[in-house]
Parts: structure tokens; C-alpha cells; sequence
DNA sequence: ATCGGAAGTC
DNA sequence: GACTTCCGAT
């Protein structure tokens, strides 16, 4: 089963792992123009480049393994020469209260994304995002969603058991309204499949706007309880679509 | 090594 | 706002 996944991977992700527009901050916010660390990061991840730093055992973790390696390039990207991995890391642990990482304790250099929150931190406002503009302007109630890294079929959880996740391949290209889009259950090939999909697309398995944005005040509010366990964030994710 | 406060940069 | 720089505490 696990060659099987392998080899499926290699079609179903490219290696440049592209994002939704929304995924990103906004254009017109400040600091937009520079890259995010967790961008900088999930593209060397993508790309498995280097080895600086790989995908660890479980899903969204991952290991530097050179930290000061991977220092350097980050400095190289921000244009910061003195960049080291004591300053890089305190960016690192900025992320713990946006709750777009966390730290997996006893494993040296190893931190976790969260990845439902990473796209739902990021996920714009109303009012400014065209894609959730769009989606209330049609009456429909839910929005497009979400987006990984190229990692997912490696390490399938136990808890992701009998789940699919969508997943985006790209983003239309321009001048068109259509997209490639990649379905794919960790455990169960059978859900397995891409298609070509207008712009925004509607998932199958809807996903309410006031749930997304309730969760986005909820995360914008922080941590409700510092004990909350972040390994069953994931558990928010829609149900297997059909 | 890891954490998080405090002040500074763009 | 998203870090960068510095650093004392654990």
C-alpha cells in the first residue's frame, strides 16, 4: 500500500507545492510584500530541498536537521546576513500562540505545523477576500478550502482514518476560471482522484462560512486553554466526501 | 536546547 | 504586523 501512495504522489503533487491566493496575506496588508517563515519553510519541505530541514515522522512535523544551514538561507531570503538559528527559532516560537506550530517536546529541532490553522489563520476577511466575496454574492454558504504540503500520503495518522482531505494542486492559471484540483484520501486510494473545476470550487462536503469565520474570531481571541491539545486540531476537518 | 519578555526594524 | 535582535531563565 505505502509503494502504491509513493508512487501516486508523484502524480498528484508537483514539486512546487502552490497556495490559493487566500492563503497568503493580502496584498494590500502591511508586511504582505515579504515572505512569511512558514512559506519559506513549506517550500523547502516541497521541494525536499538540501535537507537543511525534512518532514518528520508524523504529519506536519518536521526536523532541521541544520539549523544553522537553514538560518543562512532564511537570512539569504529576508536579506538579513546575520540571521542564526537563536533568532530564527524565536520567529519559530512567535508561531506557537498564532497556532500555526508547535513545539513537539523531547525531539530536538523538531516542530509540528498545524495546518488547519494555518490556512484558516490567514484566511482573509470578508469583505476583501474575492473568493468568499463571491461565494455570499451567490447565495452559496460554503467556501473553498484548504491547502497542504506535498507530505500527506507518507505518514497517514490513525485519526485521519476513514477521512479524505482536499487538496489544491494549483492555482487557476491566468485568464482562465478553471483549475486542477487533487482529492486524496490518506488511507483510502479509492477517493483518490483530480478533476477540472471552476474557480472557486464548492467543495462536496460543504464547509459554513460562520463556522470559518466563528473559528477565525475564536483563533484571532488566542488559545481559549493553554492545556488544549493542538495534535487534535485536525479534528475540525470536514467528513470523507463522496 | 527551549522559552518568552522587551525593544527595535521596515 | 511579522519578524529581528538581544538576552536572562529554565
Amino acid at each position: 500500500t505505502l509503494s502504491i501512495l509513493l508512487s501516486l504522489n508523484k502524480f498528484f503533487f508537483p514539486s512546487a507545492v502552490l497556495f490559493p491566493d487566500w492563503a497568503y496575506k493580502p496584498a494590500w496588508s502591511p508586511g504582505s510584500r515579504q515572505v512569511q517563515l512558514w512559506h519559506f519553510l513549506l517550500e523547502l519541505l516541497g521541494r525536499g530541498e538540501g535537507g537543511a530541514i525534512t518532514w518528520g515522522s508524523e504529519w506536519g512535523e518536521f526536523v532541521i536537521r541544520d539549523p544553522e544551514r537553514l538560518a543562512k538561507l532564511w537570512g539569504e531570503r529576508k536579506g538579513k546576513p546575520h540571521m542564526n538559528y537563536d533568532k530564527l527559532s524565536r520567529a519559530l516560537r512567535y508561531y506557537y500562540n498564532k497556532r500555526i506550530l508547535h513545539k513537539t517536546k523531547g525531539k530536538r529541532f523538531t516542530y509540528k505545523f498545524n495546518f488547519s490553522k494555518l490556512v484558516l489563520v490567514n484566511y482573509p476577511s470578508l469583505p476583501t477576500c474575492p473568493q468568499v466575496r463571491e461565494s455570499v454574492l451567490n447565495n452559496t454558504t460554503s467556501v473553498p478550502f484548504s491547502v497542504f504540503p506535498s507530505q500527506l500520503s507518507f505518514n497517514p495518522p490513525s485519526v485521519d482514518r476513514g477521512k479524505s482531505f482536499p487538496l489544491f494542486s494549483g492555482p487557476p492559471p491566468s485568464g482562465t476560471n478553471l483549475s486542477e484540483f487533487s482529492y486524496l484520501s490518506p488511507v483510502n486510494p479509492a477517493f483518490q482522484f483530480t478533476q477540472t473545476l471552476n474557480w472557486p470550487v464548492k467543495s462536496s462536503t460543504e464547509w459554513p462560512l460562520n463556522r470559518v469565520m466563528g473559528l477565525q474570531e475564536r483563533i484571532k481571541s488566542g488559545p481559549q486553554d493553554k492545556n488544549h491539545d493542538n495534535n487534535n486540531d485536525r479534528k475540525i476537518f470536514p467528513e470523507t466526501m463522496h
